[in-house]
DNA sequence: GCCTGAATAGACAACGTTCTCTGTGGGTGT
DNA sequence: ACACCCACAGAGAACGTTGTCTATTCAGGC
């Protein structure tokens, strides 16, 4: 059996209380007293009941961190950095995933609020309709009301009077510096691999996409702009097909370094070189991105920093006067996939 | 305020157990009560409090997952089949880190025993020497007396009478399986980069190295067993030292396809080819390894089933006569980065 | 020698559940 | 008409903590 306090108390010789103001702290036993409670805790081996603990205070020290796949290169680097800032300060890391299922989010977030965790982090983009907004409104709300705090981690606010915390980064920003490094290099026909229309975090690529072009006064072409997912598969497909359909097309800009690897692939298959032929770039700025072929151009995330803000900013709430909406930079990570126009 | 069982009861015009019974399902409610009640809960947006629940019962249903650090792609994979078979077994999961401090993953360790976690899965390999092991072994009985249970996953079993559960996979046969692969392309001369006496992975690859040379009658050269950490540093500096010494070799099996990232950059930074002047393998298959320049032949973990295996096991262990020791299979992902012996 | 106040320790009531007893009706069998 | 059982619902005690309130002791000041 697992000894509880009055196990200890009783092995000592003092009561339960007693036992309690030792393992607090925040209270003054007698020396003598509080060296015999501590000889009774290591010869029992006691360990404090966390969900006791918990159920006495308003919250059970712990983190949710909630992602779509936690196998993602950016959400593991996001969750390094969660993981952290939670150790720091003495928050323990729950895990789940939604596997992009909406009701298994909101089964999540409910899971959440039963554990009474500080923070609920959500992570990754989402979707830009309404109704999906207005459930993400609810669930501020309720968690709100639970105690806990819903931070949104790479998307966008929801809107002033929602009790969120946002962590974001810039996102169109990236793809603004991206595309005029491309223009920059010459390039005039650049294909934007990877659009959809209701998610949050393409949107915001294609934006930029879009803005670069327009600030030198020229117009994207609306063919380049393919709309698909985040996924290698994807980034094969869809660079094979445009690669037949239009050979004009001298730089792909994918909208995720996923893609890109699918994209470097179709490209080899079609017996391009990257970047004499085509000039290949990514978003996310992975940890292998360096040792693709050639190593990837991309844009780099602050994902660690993203998630020890995310922490940071929900558990001292109060002492951030300066609102819960925070957006870091991103920089370009300039290697070898993207070169010069060819002539 | 949060609402608890009582003001349900009380909106319900019912007792608390009745609300609980609702909740539980597991006794007869009349159905017009149940209705009542669950009107009640809708209303006011009632979840039940985890801990609570956990205080009451036995366990809190919560999985412990501790690595070293969460974004190495092999806990990543390994993290999402715990997840999903948590998840599934209507568990949740939480996540530490130790960073390969053994003070750190004691510590873990406690606070898991102090959440009364159903299993505590320690992923990645371990130190070899007689302390840790004794350490490991009194950990496990400690956890077991708090009705948890140890799950080393990716690491040799403590022994018959620990109650621990084991879920490894043949590492010695990934590294057997490689180095013949090796041989029979003709290399003779194969170095072997990143070696740790001291640990349990890189010592069982090593095992599997040498084995692979002794079967054909071969001696394996010490000075080709390189010792290094399993970073992407290790394995640029080693193989550049390495190709200076000794440039009558041929092929680098690295210990990890991280090491072997750096073995690409250091053979490509030599002015060499892969593999047509050295052919460079790793182990682990990560994500991205066949995306590397030249795509990387290595040894294929089942990662996300050893995960999954990890959980099963653990929460089911009574039904499982078999015993508590699985060893899952690897085999070879044959690429790019290996060729036939250059003449 | 008595009062005051610090320093310390104990008793007891929460926290929100669930589980085990006890009812309490109303239907059925004889 | 009586006993009996069944389906249901309530009362109350846990689970292991922590915080509040009260009780004891002892030193010091008058």
């Amino acid at each position: 059996m697992r000894p509880g306090i009055k196990d200890v108390a009783a092995r000592a010789g003092v009561s339960p209380a007693t036992v309690s103001r030792v393992l607090g702290g925040t209270y003054p036993v007698a020396q003598a007293t509080r060296a015999k409670v501590q000889r009774a805790m290591r010869e029992l081996d006691y360990v404090v009941n966390a969900q006791a603990r918990a159920l006495k205070g308003a919250t059970s020290k712990t983190v949710a961190f909630i992602v779509s796949d936690v196998t993602g290169p950016f959400f593991a680097h996001v969750a390094d950095g969660v993981e952290q800032q939670a150790t720091a300060e003495g928050r323990l890391c729950l895990v789940c995933t939604t596997h992009d299922e909406p009701e298994r989010e909101l089964a999540v977030i409910d899971l959440m609020r039963e554990q009474r965790a500080d923070a609920v982090i959500l992570v990754g983009g989402g979707q830009e309709d309404h109704a999906y907004r207005e459930r993400m409104v609810r669930l501020a709300r309720a968690l709100d009301d639970a105690g806990s705090r819903l931070v949104l981690c790479g998307r966008p606010p929801l809107g002033d009077d929602v009790p969120a915390t946002v962590v974001d980064y810039d996102n169109e920003g990236g793809a603004f510096a991206m595309t005029s490094h491309l223009l920059a290099l010459g390039h005039r026909r650049i294909a934007f691999m990877g659009a959809q229309e209701n998610l949050t975090t393409p949107t915001a690529r294609v934006r930029g996409f879009r803005r670069a072009h327009h600030e030198r006064g020229l117009e994207p072409d609306p063919e380049l702009v393919i709309e698909g997912e985040f996924t290698r598969s994807f980034g094969y497909a869809g660079a094979r097909d445009l690669l037949r359909r239009r050979p004009d097309v001298t730089a792909i800009f994918s909208a995720t370094d996923v893609v890109a690897t699918g994209v470097l692939q179709a490209v080899r298959d079609a017996g391009l070189r990257c970047p004499d032929d085509v000039s290949v770039t990514g978003y996310d700025d992975i940890p292998f991105a360096a040792d693709f072929a050639p190593a990837l151009t991309t844009v780099s995330i602050p994902h660690s920093e993203l998630g020890r803000a995310a922490v940071r900013l929900a558990l001292h709430r109060d002492s951030y006067s300066t609102g819960q909406y925070v957006k870091l930079g991103t920089h370009l990570a300039v290697r070898d996939s993207a070169g010069p126009l060819p002539h």
